[in-house]
RNA sequence: GGAGGGUUAGCCUAAUUGGUAAGGCAGCGGUCUUGAAAACCGCCGGGUUUGCGCCCAUGGGGGUUCGAGUCCCUCACCCUCCGCCA
């Protein structure tokens, strides 16, 4: 959510930095509601004024026996009246409630303008592509070389864009989990959490998903509540409401989570393995921080992301989305999009982004600044440390030989009770 | 699912039969002091206003009333007990 206050005084500004995003929207309609509000509630401020006069009045020459039939008769047409014109007011304010929670964030400035994914800008390239002496397959062909991931029997229980996963497979999904909550625990300091994977909507609409992108979510019947589409929501909700002490910041989160996603409008898309599912594993990676800090501390939190990869030794690249690609609550993005010799082309395995305070203040998590003085809003960040089953993909597709089987890289040896590489069988 | 108790500001705690939120702690500023502590004074929820001020705010929503922290309804969450359960 933008501050109301800065929509208000800067209206063009704000139209034109939006207009980058490619979302034509006017804001005519919040500018005229949000002053006939403002009439309105100073109009029934007045009458309120007027009514508490009255009734302290009333106390006042009750205790000496007086009569006060006719301040009764005033007040209490002046209930009536401040009734109905509350309702306007309020009525009034959720419809600008409406329209500000579906206003997106503003692009930072140093985020490139373009339209789409084509004006994205390739920020720098990590590892060595591997060459091939045979065609590359696709991780789907290998993990059915293997067994190790089941597709036919997962949609017999639950339909399309579903895995089931099996021995070596589930192994090496639960091994990557360990992998990366132990890196960015032990080696970036971040807080381990296993949060709710079910949340209410409160939680939904603190981090962005909801109003706008229901479509997108599963909801529990005849409960207001929804399964997490990326552990963003808990761990960013963690703190909604809250006043941190500044000393606290930054504040840094981990944690597993499946993700859960109808993925509707992507029919056609990548319909076949692993890249896109209903439901998937993430480790995520989220951040509160001083709004000064916040773009040092993104920087930080893609290089966390970064990490993993080069452990794992995938090749991969990091792209700054444009203006037109940016998601709806963030400022800036980076993707890392990791190296598929099978598919011959980069995939995004991570996402990275600084909310700035969009967040915080739709969730309401502030700070208090050392020095005592007003509350302000903290900056909320976040960031895929990895996806997993994309992860998977990519291990599989970089580290296949002729006959289908699959070399591990060193570091999940350990994690993989001594497996080396994964045959046949 | 059933019964009872609770929710007041960053934290803790008050408020006769309904009369318009009192204190304390922490924090910040100041006086005092060689410095600090203590003591004392001021500030210390949000909105609006140049300012005085005004309005709102006792978990959310609604109702009764001239007037609600207080009475009624409803929802959420927390605690205790019963039932069920991994």
């Amino acid at each position: 959510m933008l501050d109301v206050r800065l929509l208000r005084e800067n209206i063009e500004e704000v139209e034109g930095r939006l207009a980058t995003r490619g979302s034509v929207l006017s804001l005519d309609k919040f500018k005229s509601l949000d002053e006939s509000r403002r009439t309105l509630l100073r109009g029934v401020e007045g009458l309120r004024e007027r009514r508490n006069y009255i009734s302290s009045e009333i106390a006042i020459k009750k205790k000496k026996g007086e009569d006060v039939s006719t301040l009764i008769a005033e007040s209490k047409a002046l209930g009536s009246r401040i009734k109905e014109l509350g309702e306007s007011v309020s009525e009034k304010e959720e419809l600008l409630n409406g329209i500000v929670l579906t206003i997106p964030n503003l692009p930072h400035a140093s985020v490139p303008k373009g339209a789409g994914s084509g004006g994205n800008i390739e920020v720098r390239q990590w590892g060595d592509i591997r060459e091939f002496d045979f065609p590359p397959r696709e991780h789907y062909e290998i993990s059915d070389m293997l067994g190790i991931v089941d597709f036919g029997r997962a949609a017999k229980l639950s339909g399309a864009r579903f895995a089931l996963y099996r021995g070596a497979g589930a192994l090496l999904e639960r091994a990557l989990i360990n992998l990366m909550l132990d890196i960015h625990t032990r080696e970036h300091d971040y807080l381990e959490i296993l949060p709710p994977f079910i949340v209410n909507r409160k939680a939904m609409t603190g981090t962005g998903q909801l109003p706008k992108f229901e479509d997108d979510l599963f909801k529990i019947e005849g409960w207001d509540h929804y399964l997490v589409p990326t552990a963003e929501v808990p761990l960013t909700n963690i703190h909604s409401n809250e006043i941190l002490k500044e000393e606290a910041l930054p504040i840094l989160y981990t944690a597993y989570t499946p993700c859960f996603r109808k993925e509707a409008g992507s029919y056609g898309k990548d319909v076949k393995g692993l890249i896109r599912q209903h439901q998937f594993n993430k480790v995520e990676l989220v951040k509160f921080a001083k709004p000064e800090d916040s773009y040092n501390e993104h920087e930080k939190l893609t290089a966390d992301a970064e990490k993993v990869l080069q452990v794992l030794g995938l090749p991969y690249r990091v792209v700054s989305l444009c203006t037109g690609d940016l998601g709806f609550a963030a400022a800036k993005t980076y993707d890392l999009e990791v190296w598929l010799p099978g598919q011959g082309a980069y995939r995004e395995i991570s996402s990275c982004s600084n909310f700035e305070d969009f967040q915080a203040r739709r969730a309401g998590i502030r700070y208090r600044p050392k020095g005592g003085g007003k509350p302000s809003f903290v900056h909320t960040l976040n960031g895929s440390g990895l996806a997993v089953g994309r992860t998977v993909v990519a291990i599989l597709e970089n580290f296949q030989e002729d006959d289908g089987s699959v070399s591990l890289p060193e570091c999940l040896w350990s994690y993989m009770g001594g497996l080396k590489r994964i045959d046949k069988g």
